[in-house]
DNA sequence: GTGTTTGCAAATGTTTTGCAGTGTC
DNA sequence: GACACTGCAAAACATTTGCAAACAC
């Protein structure tokens, strides 16, 4: 059990000096084997009988997010959603649908022009893994 | 009382057959004064005593949501901010500075070359305006 | 053993809903 | 006079916090 990415986030929790929990476990392992994006509620359904309280898991996901093997990305309706980060590869983008509430992933670069322009214009630093950009999928449209 | 944008709205409401009431009167004005993005306890705030119940203020911005004279943007963190709706004007994109939390307006037509693509690629059609970019304004970074 | 992490309970902040009364058209 | 709209109370939903017990290191 625990798959690559897991591992590597393990080690990384323990080279930041991150305890090793079976919440901290439980939690990654859900989040890769889902591959996507989970809310709070989604992980603890998920897991089931052996999810931690919701507390822990919102402090987990907040302690990996501070580790940096977690990212998580704020939708305009429900819940954040988290998901495992690829090290080295920059995080990718999400669209998320008002009609169905999918999200869909999108290229890392995708706003590089707009984050320069709104650099060199208004001085803004463009962080554009963080939220969402809405709009409908082909099939809600 | 009542500036140009404000009595077109009101006329907009008539048009739709929608009551005008002093909720809805109050609200049109406040977010006409304060001429930004307002979140509902802002404009509660704001109207101070002659504030309509908060429930009322909810379903007040979703009616002239609904009639299409104010728009609401979705932030990450607290609470979702509305504004009047230029008629005839595409509506302008927001900034939201995870620092400060103030929220710049920009271009309406920033992310036309990634709605295009977007649109040509995954089939997804984009709604650049109903969620906040976010990152870091100039005097945060 | 020490200090981080967890469970529990309770609170917070935002938004929604049912229902009966009020006011606009 | 209808029916949309409002006020009130209460609930729903996502998330946070204080504190004492539990566990990783």
């Amino acid at each position: 059990m625990g798959s690559a990415r897991v591992e590597a986030a393990v080690a990384m929790l323990r080279r930041r000096g991150a305890r090793v929990t079976e919440a901290r476990r439980g939690v990654l392992d859900a989040l890769d084997e889902a591959g996507g994006h989970l809310s709070a509620d989604d992980l603890a359904a998920l897991l089931g009988r052996s999810a931690p309280h919701r507390a822990t898991v919102y402090r987990t996901l907040e302690s990996l997010v501070q580790a940096g093997v977690v990212a998580h990305v704020h939708l305009p309706h429900g819940a954040t959603t988290y998901h495992l980060v690829d090290a080295g590869d920059r995080t990718h983008l999400h669209l998320a649908c008002r009609g169905c509430g999918t999200v869909l992933d999108a290229r890392p670069d995708l706003l590089d022009p707009v984050a320069a322009e709104l650099r060199g214009t208004v001085g803004f630093e463009l962080d554009p893994a963080h939220v969402a950009l809405t709009g409908w999928c082909e099939s809600c449209r």
